[in-house]
DNA sequence: GCATGGTTCTACCGTTCGTTCAAACTTCAA
DNA sequence: TTGAAGTTTGAACGAACGGTAGAACCATGC
């Protein structure tokens, strides 16, 4: 049995690696750009030969999403009573390091629409459980008066815009890491939700 | 003569089209997920018939990005003896409004990656344009004291994926016009950045 | 009405790509 | 060493797609 565990280790470990391929190359060339050979010579295999760990290119797509809305979903179980602010920036933080760290990158950024209708539907669940976590932080700073009255909805897109557009320019050799980015991101974004001395402004027009 | 330039208007007025029609497809199912046949049936045309209008596929994702570019950075020509934060205010609705109402909320959201090198040169020398303009606007603000000290690429990033994300979910059906977010978010991100009360907080760990 | 030039259609070619499958290779327990 | 199970390969297929060419269609000016 010693063995078998171990054989199964390994099929799992090189089940995350053609994950980690894939959603390289779907990052870099979109999931229609991706061939089935682009994934596998990247790896030093065959395309026949990804066929033995995924039912078809659609699957691997598939769980790149599942993948990584597991670890998106993970940032929403923290802090069990911290203040709004401290609890989004928190999230942020932990959003931007699953952002880069996790399947280099891909995270929300990536096309579903590619996937068939009952494959998307259980990855746009997962999606809006996460999007009402979200916004339930954001709506308890606003109840707290914490954060200004802003539109909750607008402001989770504008929170999760920023962070996941990241993918779109973050290269590893660049100067900035992670944990720059996610110290700059969490602090810009809390400072635009917080009620700060600017009276909500009366605006021109 | 007049007939010519009718006919001509009625040409360029095809191309727009096409590049809506294009747009729109590339948005929703990206840039090799479209068929030109996709781009054609949504306009009652047959794919042979865009071949009259546009060299070949890429020459219409060209084109969408040229065209989104050139409303984009018409943004920067603006407000010639402004604070930092009404430019970036301005800056940021005049943007809000381009990505939803120009060519169906495109813009820069789509894939450069399946243009030549020679096209992909062009496209992206513009967006460097761009960037640098917004940047300046960052950097100004940063040294007038009116923004906190924040890294201004970053930040500039930060402030352009919240804007660029509006296209992977507004619907024109939705309950948020343009302008009710090119107002929210302005407020919110020029927040972002603005030197508030709260001291650049000494952060934990 | 007719000829000209602009526009659109239809049919077709060549290529690429996802997928299949049977054969070959590897690993390891008995 | 042998055999069975797990893994990889390479060739082949069928479908879809980008692009092309020439015929067909349509509007306009004489």
């Amino acid at each position: 049995m010693q063995a078998a565990e171990r054989r199964q280790k390994k099929t799992e470990l090189k089940r995350e690696a053609i994950l980690r391929s894939a959603a390289a190359a779907f990052r870099r060339k979109g999931y229609h750009g991706t061939s089935m050979e682009d994934i596998s010579e990247a790896l030093l295999m065959t395309k026949g030969s990804l066929y033995y760990y995924f039912q078809d290119k659609e699957a691997i797509l598939f769980a790149c999403h599942d993948f990584s809305l597991d670890k998106v979903l993970a940032t929403l179980k923290q802090d069990p009573e911290a203040s709004a602010s401290q609890r989004l920036a928190r999230m942020i933080e932990a959003l931007v390091h699953v952002i880069i760290d996790e399947l280099g990158g891909s995270a929300l950024a990536l096309d579903f629409t590619a996937l068939s209708p009952e494959l998307l539907a259980r990855i746009i669940a997962k999606r809006d459980q996460f999007d009402r976590g979200m916004r339930a932080v954001i709506q308890q700073g606003v109840k707290s008066g914490e954060f200004r009255k802003v539109d909750v909805k607008l402001a989770s897109f504008a929170v999760l815009g920023a962070i996941n557009w990241i993918s779109k320019w973050f290269r590893p050799e660049g100067e900035q890491t992670a944990h720059d980015i996610a110290r700059t991101y969490s602090d810009l974004l809390v400072s635009a939700l917080k009620a700060g001395e600017l009276p909500a402004a009366p605006r021109r027009k």
